[in-house]
RNA sequence: GGGAAUGUAGCUCAGUUGGUUAGAGCGUCACAUUGACAUUGAGAAGGUCAGAGGUUCGACUCCUCUCAUUCCCACCA
């Protein structure tokens, strides 16, 4: 009665069932406290990207939880005080473009006027509580053990005042400036974006060549003549000297504009003389280029359209009113009219459009805040670009491509625009003096007062903009741990350790979050950085709502096992490059959980009174010899591929040694082995009383779940997330250069032999006095030519003579020659790194082994 | 226009210091089986490692060029 009692308490079920363990493991884990950091060891945190509240996960996300969760826990097992902090993101403009596309597919045409601001910011906050909800049970249902008592949110309270203390220093230092510049603007999303926010997409247009009166001497290109009824100036060369004798002078013409255009001729550099007619015809308030020629060299600046898309009254009261293409087609026939168009021809051209709300984006001069990027900080005398550029050579982006990409990026920045005119998000904490009932806010930026709250109670009228969102995730990783405010937080876990993120969002987010860091508290944000790629589906196509092809990872965790899909996604991965992923591949690995965990229960019944062994037992037999050597020799490559991130590595290594190595062969071998060896049972017990608990904990960061469940029918103390990483025991000096192939042909080969020669399976063999031992050894010697000999100390040695063929064995002859011939160059010794040397020495020692010499 | 990546078995992908016979999973074909596991085991077929040239004793790996695919940045007005 007792014994079956005990037997039930370590037999496990015949298959791993993930779905019956996985929450309940959880729980456990998180009331354990494992989770929050612990100990004194070295601080190790990872901030979470925060999943944006716009949806809820999709199995890109997995891959990043992935990513963390196995980097957090490996750190957390070799005694860092590891943090992994979790959170979610308001994600401003997308999270409201996203209600108010449902809204008006629901009906409601303009949910803005509609319902007001309280009423859409109150729909759009259920929205978004009910995702972000979601989200976090998403997070706990992958496994992913961060410290929920530090959970963040980009909009909540600690967030919102690290946004208005980051905007008032930045304002009150002068990098936060109110400008009227030309901005993109969104007509669908009557809201600004930021240059990162456009996506190019390549479209048909007709390019028009014409001259804007009979007597103006120089022909103009244009694919918008509407906008020409704002040109303020031509644009040459300087060297060009075709026109070279207009510059400077200034010409009169009516086009149909409100007032006849006094158009400038200048000289600038930026002018392809080569393009077109040679000559741009300057829109200061429609093009960013144009603006800043227009700054440069002092022009006028005529809105033509305004933020409803329309033709302003600017434009003349014959297109006044009309949308942009209504007053092409009018200006081209009237252009057509006057035998002012030269000709029109079919190009493509690439058009920005609204990532978000996809309309074609205007250039529009508007009022908005920016951030400097080019200014000087005073005291530091250095930009925010230099500050920047500088970060760059400290943080070790992996792989190191994206580097070069951060740069580029950096040489292109221009001043970001932050203010957006959508609700969502935080509200600009600037405040301006109400002078009257009928307030405007002021063009000047007189009588400002920048806060939450205003000074007074009245009197005081807060912008009515919101923040780009990219704002406050700037501040992320340590407005997460609490600044402004000097937390001990901030001492212990600043600099962040790791951060992992995807490619496309290099430049909204990485590049502010070391913009924002290297300001506020002159470091540097992350030290490493992962960026991951895009998981495609099995046609290489994005995941996308539109395309119907979207994953639920949830459906996915209970088909198959957290722990499979984990890593399915990990193993086969790579940094930086995109991978398809295919649903096989979860199943293979939910093979190898199962593997595992049938591994383990045979073991249990192999070994009723299981007992970890810590110290590495000794081998009685090669195969024991060899299956230490091998766990040694992976644990140790394991560990320095987790350390380096290289996940797949680590991934693809474990899953070897596991299905291969152990139950392929070891757990094999000794099933035949045990009916010959009476008296090694023991130490055959030892040996998978050591490595099977060793296992678990290196597999335990990829798959959570099942080493846990395991961990827990071979030991009654702790949990498996709390244990100390393995140590690699000390292994003999194993000479010999068998690999597992071979050491695999030579079993084989055993086999084959023992029915050839009618050897009983179960004749015993007793190693202590050698006899049967010697006629095994034979054969293995005969067949493999090589030399076989089971030391006292550690490790049994495998010493094999290479069977290399006569023409290789030449080969490495001269290979040989070669090195002894560069060894023996005095200039390449003296002026050689020792490194190298070294590495030359050891290849010449590899090679004369490989020749047995 | 500038830059980057990718091209390895039918499919999806590994392959970091250049070195013996280029790997895995899935798929295909045939074989085995009764107590850990059919979510199994042992095996086979399938590759001019995109192409050409170069460096080297030796190249999937390094260099150059070409082709194909994809992406990023800038933008021509």
């Amino acid at each position: 009665m007792s014994n079956s009692r005990i037997s039930s308490k370590k037999e496990l079920p015949k298959a791993y069932i993930a779905s019956e363990v996985e929450d309940e493991l959880y729980v456990r884990w998180e009331k354990s406290g494992a989770f929050a950091p612990h100990g004194t060891g070295e601080p190790y945190a990872i901030m979470m990207p925060p999943p944006n509240v716009t949806g809820i996960l999709h199995i890109g996300h997995v891959l990043e939880q992935a990513l963390m969760d196995t980097k957090i826990r490996f750190e957390r097992m070799r005694g860092k005080r590891a943090l992994l902090l979790p959170g979610t993101d308001h994600a401003a403009v997308a999270t409201q473009a996203r209600v108010e596309k449902d809204l008006i597919a629901a009906g409601h045409a303009n949910p803005r006027k509609e319902f007001g601001r309280d009423k859409l910011l109150e729909i759009i906050r259920k929205y978004a509580e009910k995702n972000k909800s979601t989200m976090l049970s998403q997070i706990r249902m992958l496994g992913t053990s961060c410290d929920w008592s530090r959970l963040a949110y980009t909009l909540d309270e600690k967030r919102s005042a690290a946004v208005v203390t980051m905007f008032k220093k930045m304002y009150d230092d002068g990098f936060i400036y109110r400008g009227y510049r030309v901005v993109n603007w969104s007509v669908v999303g009557q809201s600004t974006c930021s240059d990162d926010e456009l996506v190019h997409i390549e479209r048909k247009a007709t390019v028009y060549t014409f001259k804007y009166s009979k007597d103006f001497p120089i022909p103009i290109a244009t694919t918008r003549p509407e906008t020409k009824l704002g040109d303020t100036a031509v644009a040459v060369h300087p060297d060009d000297k075709r026109y070279k004798q207009y510059v400077g002078n200034t010409f009169t013409v009516d086009v149909g504009a409100a007032k006849p255009l006094l158009l400038k001729v200048i000289a600038d550099k930026a002018v392809d003389p080569k393009f077109g007619t040679g000559a741009v015809g300057v829109t200061p308030a429609h093009s960013m280029i144009d603006f800043e020629l227009q700054e440069k060299h002092g022009l006028e600046l005529i809105p033509v359209i305004g933020k409803d898309g329309k033709m302003t009254a600017e434009a003349g009261t014959a297109y006044a009113g009309l949308i942009a293409v209504e007053a092409r087609e009018k200006f081209v026939a009237w252009l057509k009219k006057e035998k002012l168009l030269i000709k029109e021809e079919e190009i493509s051209q690439n058009v920005a459009t609204s990532d978000r709300f996809g309309d074609v984006i205007e250039a529009l001069p508007m009022r908005q805040w920016f951030v400097a990027v080019q200014k000087e900080i005073p005291g530091r005398g250095k930009t925010l670009k230099d500050l920047m550029r500088e970060a760059g050579e400290k943080i070790e982006i992996q792989p190191e491509r994206y580097k070069k990409l951060y740069y580029q990026w950096i040489d292109n920045l221009r001043d970001w625009c932050i203010s957006r005119q959508v609700w969502w998000g935080h509200r600009i904490p600037v405040w301006y003096r109400e002078t009257n009932s009928k307030f405007q806010i002021p063009n000047s930026n007189a009588d400002l007062y920048i806060d939450s709250n205003p000074p007074e109670n009245n009197g005081w009228v807060q912008d009515p903009d919101t923040l780009d969102t990219w704002f406050s995730s700037g501040l992320w990783t340590f407005s997460t741990l609490g600044w402004p405010e000097k937390t001990d937080d901030l001492k212990t876990f600043y600099p962040t350790a790791w951060m992992t993120m995807g490619y496309e969002i290099l430049f909204f987010w990485m590049a502010r979050m070391i913009l924002m860091s290297e300001y506020a508290l002159k470091e540097i944000p992350f030290k490493q950085v992962y960026i991951h790629g895009i998981l495609r589906d099995s046609e290489g196509k994005k995941f996308s709502k539109s395309l119907r092809n979207t994953i639920d990872p949830l459906v996915l965790t209970k088909k198959y096992g957290t722990d499979a899909l984990r890593l399915a996604l990990l193993a086969g991965n790579t940094p930086g490059n995109d991978s398809s992923f295919n649903e096989e591949r979860v199943q293979h690995y939910q093979h190898f959980v199962n593997k595992l965990w049938n591994i383990s229960r045979y073991v249990l019944m192999q070994i009723p009174d299981f007992k970890i062994v810590l110290k590495a037992p000794k081998p009685s037999t090669i195969a024991d010899g060899w299956v230490l050597q091998q766990w040694s020799k992976t644990l140790a490559y394991v560990t320095n591929k987790l350390e380096r991130a290289e996940f797949s590595q680590a991934a693809t290594m474990l899953y070897t040694f596991t299905w291969e190595d152990l139950a392929d062969w070891y757990i094999e071998v000794a099933k035949i082995e045990s009916r010959q060896i009476i008296q090694e049972k023991k130490a055959k017990d030892a040996i998978l009383q050591y490595i099977l608990p060793q296992l678990l904990k290196a597999l335990h960061p990829f798959i959570p779940f099942a080493s846990e469940a395991i961990w827990g029918s071979l030991s009654s103390g702790e949990l498996l997330i709390s244990e100390q990483w393995p140590v690699a025991g000390k292994v003999g000096d194993v000479k010999g250069h068998d690999t597992f192939e071979e050491i695999k042909k030579k079993t084989t080969a055993i086999r084959q032999m023992r029915s050839e020669m009618k050897i009983p399976q179960h004749q015993k063999i007793d190693v202590k006095t050698g006899l049967p031992f010697v006629q095994y050894k034979a054969v293995v010697e005969s067949l493999t030519n090589s030399t076989m000999t089971i030391t006292d100390d550690v490790m049994p040695v495998v010493e094999a003579v290479s069977t290399l063929t006569d023409s290789k064995r030449k080969e490495l002859e001269v290979y040989i020659k070669s090195i002894e011939s560069k060894l023996a160059n005095k200039e390449f010794t003296k002026k050689a790194p020792k490194s190298v040397v070294d590495a030359e020495k050891k290849k010449l020692a590899d090679a004369r082994a490989k020749l047995g010499r």
